[in-house]
DNA sequence: AATGAATGAGCTTTCATTCAT
DNA sequence: AATGAATGAAAGCTCATTCAT
């Protein structure tokens, strides 16, 4: 048999590569759109494939998206752990700093923020992704917090405070922009704006100041 | 008490109190399952009417979320700011942490917080209704918090912090609970739980101390 | 007990009024959308009245279209006939071309003419309105006409033509005039435009030649 | 020859067939039942698909009503339109008899003409197909007639005749037959019964002679 | 491995008809 | 005699999923 110039692109990709076409496309699309508003057709176009070969990698939407899920959020995960281990001689106030600020660089600029927002409408509807978002993700990142700030206090650097709850104070402004950033954020619309470097600045600053904080100081 | 099977709802109900039993249903159901994944005719039922009476009231299923969000979400900001106004003769501080606490006390414990949730989740698929919740909901929010800071600072009270900024951190933790309770919260899941009086508590003693320490206590 | 300014206007019409503007309101609707577009709420309130009153006088729409039919078809023909029967010592060409004008002074600028329309239309999807239409409508306005060149033909009036024949072919072009009039003729779009006038008498023009004109003539 | 049950028809039909497929069995039913009584789905069934595989084609009903009557009555224009070009060193009498009686037998004997009882019924609810109606087949059609009928005055054949309205008088009770044969000729009830072929003789007839006939035979 | 034609359940919306008042 | 709130069967349209090629 005489070889043919090949008439289209060669007829085996790495194996590898059209998955991942296709959970960048799911990524953005989901982010944009949600979960039940995003077709599974223009998943596909968007990754230059048809829908049936979807198919042949994800056996249905809910699939794609817990791929999705998985992929993003997983690696995210780990990568902030990493971070934090690496923790050097620094004090618990610029270890944490850095935390929220590494984190904010990392996620407030692309697309795996949008990800939390999509978990967040649609949780409910989705039961069985609950344990396993909550697995993956909620508990190991509200560890990596709440670690910081038990070892902060521990090492006198910060007040007595609730810990568990002190986390969920810190981490919130954080999620609060990475959720507006993907949702009011992305309507251009007046009101809906909000400068998210000078709010996670604020934010710091306050939350830094309200850690170290005298105790006389308040009420 | 025994059920009985009414075969059929009197006829002539009050004419005023349908439309409510609708808004009832539909708030109840956006809530759980967001705005494209509620059925408009799981509302009727809810409400003990059928599909076509549900569109003797609303022209649509836009209209009736839009007449969801009005009734709920303009009551709420409208009483907010009723707090607000009327100061007294007290601080600042007090008077922010009422603000939030009595906030958390209307919104934290009814179906009303949910709304954002659903905005958050679809207010890109929808571009009509995202200049209606700007004006409507979030702009008067935030300048309620906005004008209370500023004035702590004008009054001595409050370090010079960045207002606008400052008013985003002070707030996204209250949105943060409110946005869990009806997302995560709800569901039975070890890993999302979270004290909401407790984080609340953290949140406030953090901020205001912050608000209110010392500038050398920083870096 | 006191007599009382009436709040609302006498609660006991004469009795023929109500079904009269039921009636009205129905002609008009019917012949501007048709059967199947003109909806019964729509007929009511043209009528001042609501839908439940309509339905205590037409137990159906369709019953409600064929007294429509009935009351304006039924005298239309009716009328006709009396004119026609009212010969005097006129020719027979003269008599014809009185019935056709006088027809359309009568048809052509009243909703009436619309409802042939509506026949036309719907006849197909309404199997038991077509009979009546035909013994009530089709068959006397036929026979008018055909009369009246059956006798132009006796007295050498006219050529010998196939009368049945001739008689569509004499009718049609006003039955085409009524048919345009609440069709394409209410339709504000250049192309559709035709003067009724000048081709009603073109056509009485050419069709009274034709009826008188030589046999050698043709071919 | 056995029928057999096609459990499912073959998946992968020639792309091209659908479309005709679909054409086909939409003028049908366009034709019998109107519009607004046509249901998509009996359509789709009609012609071998499902409600779907309609979607696939056209985006709307009122898409695929357009494209039935561009198909059809396009076609049909184009082609009348070609017989008059054609003129040869026939008279305009010979011509225009040729023209009614070819256009009768392309008309009368199919499908086609029905949709023009469609638009005469609907054209009023269907405000944007008013214009591409005029423009695709009124005007080119009423054009065809008129210059034949100029052409005539011009050589002397015809009387001066005001043509604009001489035209309409032509056409019409083509239009009628037309319109006859899919309404009420369509009913099998007595008094409906139209011989469209002596109709369209007298017709002739009797047009011919007026337009050739002396002004002094009138009156 | 890849396609895209085909399907049909499911959704929003409409409207003739009913009936308690 | 009159009302209008209530119903539910349809109808248009969408889209996740299947499968022959």
């Amino acid at each position: 048999m005489i070889a043919r110039a090949s008439p289209r692109p060669p007829a085996r990709r790495r194996k590898e590569v059209r998955p991942q076409q296709l959970l960048d496309a799911a990524l953005e699309l989901f982010v944009e759109k949600g979960f039940a508003a995003t077709r599974i057709e223009e998943v596909a176009r968007h990754a230059g494939a048809s829908k049936g070969t979807l198919y042949l990698y994800y056996p249905s939407k809910e699939e794609l998206f817990k791929a999705v899920v998985r992929q993003n959020m997983g690696k995210l995960i780990g990568e902030a752990g990493a971070v934090a281990a690496g923790a050097g001689g620094r004090s618990c106030t610029e270890l944490l700093r850095e935390l929220l600020t590494g984190w904010w660089a990392r996620v407030g600029h692309s697309q795996v923020g949008g990800l939390h927002k999509v978990m967040l409408a649609e949780v409910r509807n989705f039961p069985e992704l609950a344990q396993f978002y909550a697995d993956e993700v909620i508990t190991p990142a509200r560890e990596l917090f709440q670690d910081l700030i038990r070892r902060g206090i521990e090492r006198g650097e910060f007040r007595r405070v609730d810990v568990r709850a002190a986390t969920v104070a810190v981490m919130s402004p954080l999620i609060f922009l990475m959720l507006h950033r993907h949702s009011f954020g992305a309507c251009a619309v007046q009101g809906f704006d909000v400068d998210t470097d000078a709010t996670l600045a604020a934010h710091l600053d306050l939350v830094l100041t309200g850690l170290q904080g005298e105790v006389e100081a308040r009420r």
